[in-house]
DNA sequence: CGAGGCCTTGACCGCGGTCAATGCCCGTGG
DNA sequence: CCACGGGCATTGACCGCGGTCAAGGCCTCG
C-alpha cells in the first residue's frame, strides 16, 4: 500500500495540503494491518492517537452500567478516535474496536500539534474534519431527539446504506439508542407494512 | 464597550491571538446593541454570519412540523450561528433570536476566511472553537439518548445553573427533547421526591 | 454434535407524549 | 385603578411507543 497515495486522497477530499506537508504527513503516519476484529484503545487509556481508515470500518464504544454502546462508526475515508480523549487529554471512556480486516494509518496528537504548528494548511484541514464531524453529529442530535425508532434507522440507511451488511444489528441498535429487540421488529416486514 | 478587551478575552479564553491578528479581528467585528429580544437570523436565509454574545444571551431554533423546537443556547463568551448555513452555505433551517437586551459582536464568513488565511493563529482559533462545540454536542448526545427526562433537565442545570431565571421553560422543553407538560411536572417537587 | 453468539418473537408495562382545561402574571386600555 | 386578554406554566386523564424479561431459532465453529 502506498502512503502517499492515502494522503493526496485526504489532501483531495478535505482541503488541499501542499507537498511538504504531505511529504511530513507521510512521515508522521504509521500503518497498521488487522486480519479480524481488534481493539485499538481500551477505557481508561489516555488515547492520544487518531486513526485514518484505508480499508474496514471501525466503532467507538462505551459502557454505561454494563451495556455496550456504540457512539460512533467509521468506514473508508473517515477518522476515528476517542475524542474526549483525544482533545481533553483524560483518560478515554470509549473503546475504539476494528470490525473487519482492513487498513488503518495511525497519527498520534504529538505529530499532530507538530504538523500543526509548522503547517498552516494542516491546522485547516483539522479544523475541516472536526467541523465535517460537528455536522454529522448536529444531524444525529436532530435524529434522535425527534425521530420514531424506525425513522431514525431508515435515516441510518440513507446515509450508510451497506452497514447492515459490514456491522452487527446490536451495534447499530445501541447507536441509534434503541434496543436489538425493536431494531429487530422494525426490520421485519410484517410489522412494517 | 472596548472590543479590543473584548478580543483580549477571546484570544485568552480559546487560544492566543498575536496582536497584529487582533488587531484586524477588531477591525473586522461589528458592534450589535439590542434592547428586547429580536431575530438575527431567520430560516431560509443564507447566514454567513456568526455572533459572539458579549452581554445577554440567545437560541438557535427550527421549526419541525410548525413547533419551535430549539436546538442551541449560547450565553456570555461563547458563539451561535446557523452552522449549516455557516459551514455547507445552504439556505438556514434555524431562526436565531436574542432573548435578552445585550451587546454582540458580529463577524461574516468572508473576513473569518480573511483573517484564517493570514494568520495561522486565527485558523487554530476557530479550530478550538469548533472542536469545543463537538464536544459539548458528543455530551448532549450522550444525554439525549440515554438519560430519561428529569436526568437530562438536571444535567443542562448542572451545567447552565441559571438557565432557568433566563429562558422560557418551553425553549428548555424543546432543547431537551421533552415536552413542556414533561418538564413542568419535573420541575414539580410534590412529583419528584 | 453441542455450545455460544446473534437475532427473532411474544407478553407485559411504564415513561413520557397528546389533548384539554385551568391558573397565574403582566401589560394595555377603558 | 380595575378589567380584560394573551402568553406562559401547571395539572389531569389517557394511551401508545418502545423498553424489559424471557423463550426460542439459527448459524458457525470447535
Amino acid at each position: 500500500m502506498d502512503i502517499s497515495k492515502v494522503v493526496e486522497t485526504i489532501s483531495a477530499s478535505y482541503t488541499p495540503l501542499t507537498d511538504a506537508c504531505q511529504g511530513d504527513l507521510v512521515r508522521a503516519l504509521k500503518i497498521l494491518r488487522f486480519d479480524r476484529s481488534a481493539t485499538l484503545v481500551k477505557e481508561g487509556q489516555y488515547a492520544d492517537k487518531t486513526y485514518f481508515i484505508v480499508e474496514g470500518c471501525a466503532r467507538a464504544y462505551y459502557l454505561k452500567d454494563g451495556k455496550d454502546i456504540t457512539d460512533w462508526f467509521a468506514f473508508e475515508g473517515e477518522f476515528i478516535s476517542s475524542i474526549n480523549s483525544f482533545f481533553l487529554d483524560v483518560p478515554s471512556p470509549h473503546f475504539i474496536e476494528i470490525l473487519e480486516r482492513g487498513i488503518l494509518l495511525e497519527l498520534s496528537r504529538d505529530k499532530i500539534t507538530i504538523l500543526s504548528d509548522k503547517y498552516h494548511d494542516f491546522e485547516r484541514l483539522v479544523k475541516t474534519v472536526v467541523t465535517k464531524t460537528l455536522l454529522q453529529l448536529q444531524q444525529r442530535v436532530v435524529s434522535i431527539q425527534f425521530e420514531t425508532a424506525q425513522q431514525k434507522y431508515e435515516n441510518l440507511l440513507g446515509v450508510q446504506p451497506g452497514i447492515t451488511q459490514r456491522v452487527p444489528l446490536t451495534h447499530i441498535a445501541s447507536f441509534l439508542g434503541i434496543t436489538l429487540e425493536t431494531l429487530s421488529r422494525i426490520r421485519n416486514p410484517k410489522n412494517g407494512i
